[in-house]
DNA sequence: CTGTCGAATGGTACCGGTACCATTACCCAA
DNA sequence: TTGGGTAATGGTACCGGTACCATTCGACAG
């Protein structure tokens, strides 16, 4: 009980390393060392050391640490939004790994804009992270060239870039658009119809729209990207318009596809109200494979992600790379999986399907 | 160009103030305070170390700023999960305000955890933050000490607490859950249901709790804590089985308040599952006020909260008490708004009202 | 008995900024 | 002419750790 409560409001002067050494009588060194390498300190010393630490509230300072050291034992990561729960998920996962081994998260938002995201990435630098972290592939020159130049170690989350700027882990997006696509197609249906996010500074849904239109091309399908494709932003509330919309346009649509399950959820309650059934008069299918697909009535087809072995595996890349250690792959594929659900019909016009059973396609059309 | 590409791999030490003074001509001070204190250099000198900068590729060391001025422009916070979109949504609120002034956020997860959350906030001190952020207001007494004792300006969200440890900003979780109780109350429900989170380490939920349960004196109501009242973890399964074994317990029950949207939804589903029409044979209340809530057929009754101005203001008070600036009050309220859907009748019995007028009492009964 | 080696510890400089104070030049009022 | 004031800049020490090298000492081999 030492400490002091402050009633000057101005913090009497935090106890340093000096303090708790005179304390000890030992060296500075050997209270560093103490802490940082304690087999290479006596058991004696250690514990005379511990006992100062303990009376003087001693709490390292981590700044001087790192300027000194060199490393700041933090990752910086941008992510679009918090809001959106697969990157939620992503980072949660690789937030686990880090934590496990002493590194911290710091956090930034770019809100999908690439110059932000430049913004937030020099600034990290400044704070001299030992990481960095970005969703998605879709970056500026310049930050892609102040990563490479500063040999900052970088793992890119989501997507499997041709090009990335040093590691990357993701699943193939155009592979997934397509291999939904190609089952609405082997099913029978001709009328696919696709909503995605916003597909500007987003590489994943363009990839998506992308696999898509590989899949209407190949199959035969009804190629109207006026008609059967829509934009939009994650709201279920915009689902809801897009569809009374593309029914407007299409009422002959048989299919749709939605690049996110809050999207598919959105456009499933309104055809409801519509007083369409599912997947009767419309086969609906998501994509992210979120807890609520499985919940919903009828349940969700959709494509699950394996949103925390991304996270996890990339953050393992990460700290091999800031270790030095050898990473085998540079880009590395976790795939995907079709789950498919009531949403879809087995058969165009045979409803009524109750198949769980997962597909898993080779993740790599990308 | 006058970088070099590092051939290496060792990083060719980069450039440091002092070089880039001495490019320019001149005291490593002024090329600082061309950086922080612009009107403080000759429009001239500034010039040429804006040229100096640009040729050496100098990237400012906040690590040695920080050291040096003891700030860190960091804020710690402890969020529970990313998984949880209302605390996630209470932290994006926050960094927005957070990131306009330059400050940036360290995260770190608790998992709901108060020693793991102790064992964060260390780490944080050790970091030299200069403010910190937690969710709730259940901590470990040695968190309080800690924050208390080396002065750090804190913000505690979502609560209300007696004794908070510096700044506090949300709403009262026992009023709310005492409005909604009370709405079942006055629309004629005499056995209502109720479904919460773990209350283990979550005061919150246990403030919700403690809200039904006075209402449920108050008013009279079956009051029957064994067969009517459920902790679940967040989750739509959960929810689903939940119900089936309250229906089992009590096939009489008329209403559900559940203090969480996704629990409700799940709720809702599985009550349609087994064939039951809400709000007819059950009404159905959520909490929390996500865009989902008011896209379910049927709409769900839910409790709004402010998210995102609750984590704003937390980000304004903080940044105010770390600048010195007086703080009116240090916990504020701000309150909370029942918005009524089609999943509670208006009166019981009573059913298909379509009401969607929001209802404000005093977000101040905790 | 001397040399070598490992374990434990200490001394010193340095990481890269900034706080603080000094200095210089110049303008204006008294 | 002199003193006071402001604008612009510089010098130096210091923030609080750690890298690196030196030192001491006892054990043990030759």
């Amino acid at each position: 009980m030492t400490k002091m409560s402050d009633p000057t409001g101005r913090g009497a002067k935090r106890a340093g390393i000096r303090d708790v050494a005179r304390l000890a009588g030992v060296a500075p060194m050997t209270v560093s060392r103490a802490l940082s390498f304690p087999h290479l300190v006596s058991a004696e010393t250690r514990e005379k050391v511990a006992a100062a630490i303990a009376a003087t509230g001693y709490i390292p300072n981590r700044v001087a640490s790192s300027l000194s050291s060199n490393q700041t034992m933090t990752i910086g990561a941008v992510i679009p939004t918090l809001r959106n729960s697969i990157a939620a998920d992503f980072a949660e996962g690789f937030n686990q790994v880090l934590r496990a081994r002493g590194y911290h998260l710091l956090l930034g938002n770019s809100e999908f804009v690439p110059e932000d995201e430049e913004a937030i990435v020099v600034e990290f630098l400044s704070r001299r992270v030992d990481g960095i972290y970005l969703t998605g592939s879709t970056h500026t020159e310049r930050t892609r060239k102040l990563l490479r130049d500063n040999a900052v170690p970088t793992v890119e989350i989501a997507s499997l870039p041709e090009d990335p700027i040093d590691l990357a882990v993701g699943f193939s997006n155009f592979g997934a658009a397509y291999a939904v696509t190609k089952m609405f197609a082997e099913q029978g249906y001709r009328k696919v119809a696709l909503f995605t996010t916003f597909t500007k500074d987003n590489e994943r849904q363009v990839e998506r729209q992308a696999g898509y239109h590989a899949a209407v091309h190949e199959f035969g399908l009804d190629d109207d990207p006026e008609g059967l494709v829509a934009e939009l932003e994650m709201d279920l509330k915009a689902a809801a318009r897009q569809l009374r919309l593309l029914l407007e346009r299409r009422p002959d649509v048989e299919a749709l596809f939605c690049t996110g399950d809050f999207i598919a959820a959105g456009a499933l309650f309104e055809a409801q109200r519509l007083g369409l059934t599912v997947p009767q008069d419309l086969a609906i299918a998501g994509f992210e494979g979120l807890e609520i697909a499985e919940n919903l009535n009828p349940s969700l087809t959709t494509v699950r992600i394996p949103r925390y072995e991304i996270g996890r595996k990339a953050g393992e890349m990460l700290l091999d790379r800031i270790a030095r250690r050898p990473v085998e792959t540079p880009v590395v594929d976790l795939g995907f999986e079709i789950i498919r659900r009531e949403s879809t019909a087995a058969t165009a016009g045979q409803p009524k399907v109750r198949a769980e059973a997962g597909e898993r396609p080779a993740g790599t059309g990308g």
